[in-house]
DNA sequence: AATTTAATCAAAACCTTATTAAAATACTTT
DNA sequence: AAAGTATTTTAATAAGGTTTTGATTAAATT
C-alpha cells in the first residue's frame, strides 16, 4: 500500500486531501508545516509527500531541501501544492528537487491522476535503459519495437516488458515470482497461466529456441 | 565562461554577489541603477543580469523591459531581486519578462542553484528546435505552419503543438502522460479522450499511416 | 507410475482507442 | 456587446486489440 504524507497548513485542505486519497487505496498521514512534515516523513518513510508551499513555521521548498538530503528519504517523491501557478513559483518549486507540481484548488481528478503518474515513476525508474542490443536482436523501448535482422516485430504491452525483462539479462532464470513483480506488478493478481500463454507468445514471433523453460523454477532467454 | 551582470544600489550586495559568483567561476560586471545596468549590458552582452528591482534613476522592471526589446538582449535572462516577496512584485516582475526571482537577503547557496538552474534553461533552450524537416515535411514554428510537398497546412494550436512534440522524436513513442504535460500543461485537467480527437484530425490532415497508435503505451510518428 | 509443472488453445473478460456529434470555449468581426 | 466562426473538450458508443482464464494435454521430476 502506497503511503503519502499530506503538508498544509488549512486543516480544510487537509481532509479533502486525505478523504480523495483514502478513497483511492491510499495510506495518508498528515502534517500542518514543515516542521513537522519533516518529523513525520522521517518515521512513516512515505512514497510521496504533498507539500504546500507556503506555511508558517517552514515553507514548504525548505522542507522539500531538507527532506532530498535524508538518505532514508531522498527517493520519496515530493509533489508541491500551492495557490499561485505564476511561474516563479513552479519554477523555485523544481529547483528545490520537487518531482511534480499542482496549483490549488486541488481537483480531485487531477490529484489521483499526477499520484497515479508519480507512482507510474516510481516503479519505473528500476528499469532505466532503452535499448538492448544482442547480436541480431534489437530491443528498443523508445520505439516500443524489435528489431531482427532489420525486421520490425510489433508486440503488445505486456509482450514487450517481459520480452524486455528476460533480455536485459541474457541467460539468467527469471522466477515467475520475479517476473510477475517486475512485469505486471506487486499488488496485481493474475493466475499461473498467463505468464505461459505470454511465453508462448514470445516464441511464436521471436524463435522457439530462445526461451528456456526451466521448471519449477522459471524462464530464460539466450541468445 | 558565462557572463552575469549584478546590478543594485547597494555596494555591500554587490560585493557579496559578485563574491560568490566569481568564486563559482562566473564572469561579473556590475552597475549601480537601470539606467547603467541598460548600457552596460548593451556592451557586456551578458547571459544573465541579477536584476535589484528598487533602484534609484530608473527600476528593474523597467530595466527588463528595455532590455527584453532589444535584439541583441533579448535571449538574456533576467533574475530579479527583491527584498518584498509579495505577489503584485513577483507579478509584475513576470510581466516585465523577468525569468526568474530571488528574494532578498540572497542566500549564496540559493543564488548559485538558481544561476545553475537557469544556466540549464539557456543550454536547453538554445538548441530548443524552431524547425523539423522531415523528407517532404516542414513544421515550422515561427510561421506556426506545416509545409507537405511546398503545400501550406495550417493547424489550430493543440494541434500543431501535438504535432511538433511528436515529431521531434520521429519514431519514439510519445505516452499519454508525456503528451499531456508537455502539450497541455503540468496543470490541466483534460479528459483522456482529447488526445485521441487530436491524433484523428492530424491523421486527416497530415496522414493516417503517419501516426501509429502503439496501444496502451501512446502514438509515435513515422515518416 | 504418480505427481508436479508447463504447454496449448480458444473463449471470455477486459481495456484501450476510434469515431462521432454535440457542447463548451475562445477568438474575430461587425 | 453581439454574432459568427474556429477550436477544444466531452460524452457516449463502436470497434478492435490485448490479456486472462480454464480445460485439456504434454512433459519432466520424484
Amino acid at each position: 500500500m502506497i503511503k503519502i504524507l499530506v503538508v498544509d497548513d488549512d486543516p480544510d485542505i487537509i481532509e479533502i486531501l486525505r478523504y480523495n486519497l483514502s478513497l483511492a487505496g491510499y495510506q495518508v498521514k498528515t502534517a500542518f508545516n514543515g516542521k513537522e512534515a519533516v518529523k513525520k516523513a522521517k518515521l512513516f518513510l512515505p512514497e510521496i509527500i504533498l507539500l504546500d508551499i507556503m506555511m508558517p513555521e517552514m515553507d514548504g521548498i525548505e522542507a522539500c531541501t531538507q527532506i532530498k538530503s535524508l538518505p532514508s528519504l531522498n527517493k520519496t517523491m515530493i509533489i508541491f501544492l500551492s495557490a499561485r501557478s505564476e511561474d516563479f513559483t513552479q519554477i523555485a518549486a523544481f529547483d528545490a528537487g520537487g518531482d511534480d507540481y499542482i496549483s490549488k484548488p486541488v481537483k480531485p481528478k487531477i490529484l489521483l491522476r499526477k499520484i497515479r503518474s508519480v507512482v507510474k515513476r516510481i516503479h519505473s525508474s528500476v528499469n532505466e535503459n532503452t535499448r538492448i542490443e544482442l547480436g541480431n536482436i534489437v530491443i528498443d523501448r523508445n520505439e516500443y519495437l524489435v528489431k531482427i535482422d532489420n525486421n520490425n516485430i510489433k508486440l503488445p504491452r505486456k509482450e514487450f516488458e517481459l520480452f524486455f525483462l528476460l533480455a536485459s539479462k541474457p541467460r539468467k532464470v527469471f522466477t515467475r515470482d520475479e517476473i510477475m513483480s517486475k512485469v505486471w506488478g506487486i499488488n496485481v493478481v493474475v493466475g499461473d497461466r498467463t505468464i505461459d500463454v505470454h511465453i508462448r507468445k514470445l516464441r511464436e514471433k521471436i524463435g522457439d529456441l530462445r526461451f528456456k523453460t526451466v521448471k519449477g523454477v522459471g524462464y530464460k532467454f539466450v541468445q
